[in-house]
DNA sequence: TTTGTAATTTAGGTTAGGCTAAAATATAAA
DNA sequence: TTTATATTTTAGCCTAACCTAAATTACAAA
């Protein structure tokens, strides 16, 4: 059964929402996810759930069905090899591509998609370091934790940002920070828990404790 | 003002069955183009109207506007340089790429087209041969006629399909005829007005005149 | 165990884009 | 000039995806 443009985006926000189908998710966060009133969401929710991709029983939130959970990782798929495509090919900035994506995913054509994959030479991050998952809906993950997570002294490398709105990707880029970039923690302020960090063995730079909570970090 | 999807649909339709804006067009053309029925496009062309893309008088046919070839040329433009794309760089063969290219036509971001168009190196046909706009609207035309309106013996090469449908298209690759080929007439049938064409100075191909009048030749 | 309140659903309405059936209109034929 | 008919529009209805306002329900606090 196909879904609609607004299907998908629903279904997509459920799924992030709950975390991957762990969690079960409310109306009303749906509704804050879709920018939606909660009236509407109980009417997108029932027809879904007439279309099974998600469990509801009213009043009790939503749980994401195997189906769906499937088809929610196709249209990320779609979403993030086109982000791939913006920035690789097109040279889109990282904070340009998202809205753009947000149109592309829906595009109909499965050849499509696995001749991009190929066109791309099948990435497996995209360019805010988030994983693409693979035809089968398989995700790779790497472990990663928040960089105001890390002990003082402790080293790593930026490999994912958890907020992809422009606002705070052009901050990183301000300050230098990016994907793939090799980090240090030199100072962690007790009193905010704002950090120092140092980037490439060669750059100092500050951030609070909300910006380093948006930047994920693998461990070495 | 912004068109939908479907008003962009209804004014391309409206471009091409008027011939650039040359004649002007009717409510059964209309639907039989867009495969409705005659009610909804009367509807659709009222809201053209009052947008002012097409200027409309009841039960009199419609003419498009200068504002609303603008527009059609930006449409048609995406869909022309998309079709390069998936030709080009992701190897669809040119019966493949129609249906997608009409998806992706109305993603709505000047500096993808902009990028799309400096990544495929400022292409001036698509895969069938047809003109793409340049950002202002303006087409380059070159002078062609159909295959079947040559004379014996006459030499020129094919630069155009006028029928871009799957099937038409596998036909043509089946015979051995493709954009780009230099061809020279070797007899015509008056009983029916099939012809014998020779191309690229070594395959003979035979062909019905209805074939041949979707065929575009550029002579010399 | 009752009750107040926040969350959620339902009822009813809107717009876009379709449809069918009926009415209106232009125009070609008589 | 009248009339037949093909074309076009209008009227009324449908579904998708939103909305507001009102009703309902779950559940936490008393
Ligand atoms: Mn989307
Ligand atoms: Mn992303
Ligand atoms: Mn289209
Ligand atoms: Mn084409």
């Amino acid at each position: 059964m196909n879904l609609t443009t607004a299907e998908e985006n629903y279904l997509k926000a459920i799924y992030h929402l709950s975390d991957g189908g762990k969690k079960s998710v409310s109306t009303n966060d749906v509704a804050g996810e879709m920018n939606t009133k909660p009236a509407s969401v109980s009417d997108m929710l029932r027809k879904l759930g007439e279309k099974e991709v998600i469990e509801y029983r009213k009043y009790y939130g939503v749980n994401i069905t195997d189906e769906g959970k499937k088809r929610a990782l196709q249209t990320i798929r779609k979403h993030r090899l086109w982000e791939v495509f913006l920035v690789e090919k097109l040279n889109f900035a990282w904070d340009e591509v998202h809205e753009v994506a947000e149109e592309l995913e829906h595009i109909q054509s499965p050849l499509l998609i696995q001749r991009l994959d190929a066109f791309l030479n099948y990435p497996k991050f995209d360019p805010h370091g988030d994983p693409i998952p693979d035809e089968f809906g398989d995700v790779r993950a790497r472990p990663r934790i928040p960089l105001n997570e890390m002990e003082l002294n402790q080293s790593g490398q930026i490999v994912a940002v958890k907020d992809s709105s422009a606002a705070f990707l052009r901050y990183l880029d301000k300050v230098g920070a990016y994907i793939g970039a090799r980090i240090k923690v030199l100072d962690k302020v007790e009193f905010d828990g704002s950090l120092e960090i140092l980037v490439d063995q060669k750059k100092n730079i500050f951030m609070s404790k909300d910006v380093a909570g948006n930047i994920l970090v693998l461990q070495s």
